[in-house]
RNA sequence: UGGGACAACCAGACGGCCGCGCGCCACGCAAGUGGCUCGAGGAACGUCCGGGCUCCGCAGAGCAGGGUGGUGGGUAACGCCCACUCGGGGCAACCCGCAGGACAGUGCCACAGAAAGCAGACCGCCGCCGUGACCGCGCCGUGAGGCAGGGCGCGGCGGUAAGGGUGAAACGGUGGUGUAAGAGACCACCAGCUCCCCGGGUGACCGGGGAGGCUCGGUAAACCCCACUCGGAGCAAGGCCAGACAGGGCGCGAUCGAGGGCUGCUCGCCCGAGCGCCCGGGUAGGCCGCUGGAGGGCGUCGGCAACGGCGUCCCGAGAUGGAUGGCCGUCGCUCCCGCGCCGGCAACGGCGGGGGAGAACAGAACCCGGCGUAUCGGUUGUCCCAUCCC
RNA sequence: GCCCCAGUAGCCCAAUCGGCAGAGGCAGCGGACUUAAAAUCCGCAAAGUCAGGGUUCGAGUCCCUGCUGGGGCA
């Protein structure tokens, strides 16, 4: 349901994803994504830890993680990385909803990474973290 | 019919769509694509034991230390399993037991109690002596009184352990003889100990008979003693390939030997030119080991059994951010709530059909054999007890 | 994979060689002092020792099994 070359491998890949990744989060899962090279596959790594439950809900969390990213997948086969960490009540959640969660924080990731459909801004380097909190911190008198 | 004991087994079934991993085949220069086979458990778990395998120079002796603990067998081995013995529980089927030694030694037994372990004696009981007051039915005396006697109190000496609130446990129990009072001092029965003989059993032990002294506390999951047994580390073992880097300081050393191998100590044997600490720097890849084995099914033979021999058939996982899945449909199982029909006075039972809910514990990571623990339920077999009918 | 340690009042922790079943501190409650509070002083309550089983006359302590938490090495 998602073959090796689509699977984040190593701990690199998955602390670079997760650093300088944009993040969205929702009920079940948070999630990372990373902008890659256009022409190399796009690949997917799923974090669970123990607090979501005892090996077999881990399986079936992770089981279900993948078969999501295998129908994400079909739509960008290439050019992003993906971390997704799953939270304790992706133990106790059913399919349909851990799906939905999924697909929206996908593509609230996406609407960040691609800044306009129709903007033509090429500037490089995805997830910039958002600078402009810092701004206006300085005016308020009072 | 109801209740119970034990053993073995299962862990929903079938189908559809989309997928994943190892291997094989085909195509392709290659990336890859297509097809086929196989793809989690009874506990895969906890890591409480035992082995295989690998390395440490195949590992020696003594001490220390750890483990086990009825007997016999099974096994590669075990702390596991089977059978038997003993003890305990149950009417029974059956179940439970870390089941050697307390005359090898040491320690402990709080509180209570006279006394807690080897015998002794606080109270008590009994005898004798002394003494104090009292009584005075005997004798002497006219009488006062004296003598003998009696019980009581006190003191001393001696006998005894039957009785004594206690306590988890009190120096055999019951009855009798006996005695100044008592006591296994003696007698009968019973419990228990030691020794001997006979019979059965490989053995633990059992059955029968006899003798002795008359009785000896508990605790070894307290130290300990006895018997048997144990080298260390673990697949991140171990090996190969590729790749990266940058050294410096201090100390001890080179047959006058640092440091190692053997968990600790001593001896012994061996390797031996580097080793230890600190600061700084680099790496986190791939391959082998890696799954065919104390393997499983069936049959037969030996054995009470655990198990073993032989024959025949089969191949049933090998991931590495970690595959073995996601979704749906039908049928079956359990429970609950209505409906209809039949039997019955009724409780209720049977059949048909509808709706809803539930389906556990849990995921291989070098591999096996056990143990322990978790688990919604279901199937089959054997046996025991009670009741009813023939 | 291998090994070790701990678990006692709400919290932190004592308890000799097994012996009346459990000390102390912080926190809590009540009282005194104070106009009131803080500090101080006095008093009270709060546990049955992680769970189950065993040895023993008797277990927080000894033994076995399990649970939870923490740590170390490769």
């Amino acid at each position: 349901m998602l073959p090796v070359r689509n699977r984040l491998r190593t701990g690199a890949d998955f602390s670079h994803t997760v650093r300088s990744g944009v993040r969205q989060g929702r009920r079940n899962v948070v999630l990372y994504a990373v902008l890659s090279e256009d022409a190399v596959p796009s690949r997917f790594g799923f974090i669970v830890s123990k607090a979501v439950g005892n090996a077999v809900t881990r399986n079936l969390v992770k089981r279900r993680l993948r078969e999501a990213s295998a129908e994400a997948l079909r739509d960008r086969p290439a050019g992003i990385d993906v971390v997704v960490r799953a939270l304790p009540a992706a133990a106790s959640a059913d399919w349909a909803s851990l799906r939905s969660d999924y697909a929206s924080a996908l593509r609230g990731a996406m609407r960040r990474l691609t800044p306009e459909p129709g903007g033509g801004t090429t500037h490089d380097g995805g997830a910039q973290p958002s600078g402009g909190i810092r701004e206006d911190g300085d005016g308020s008198g009072e």
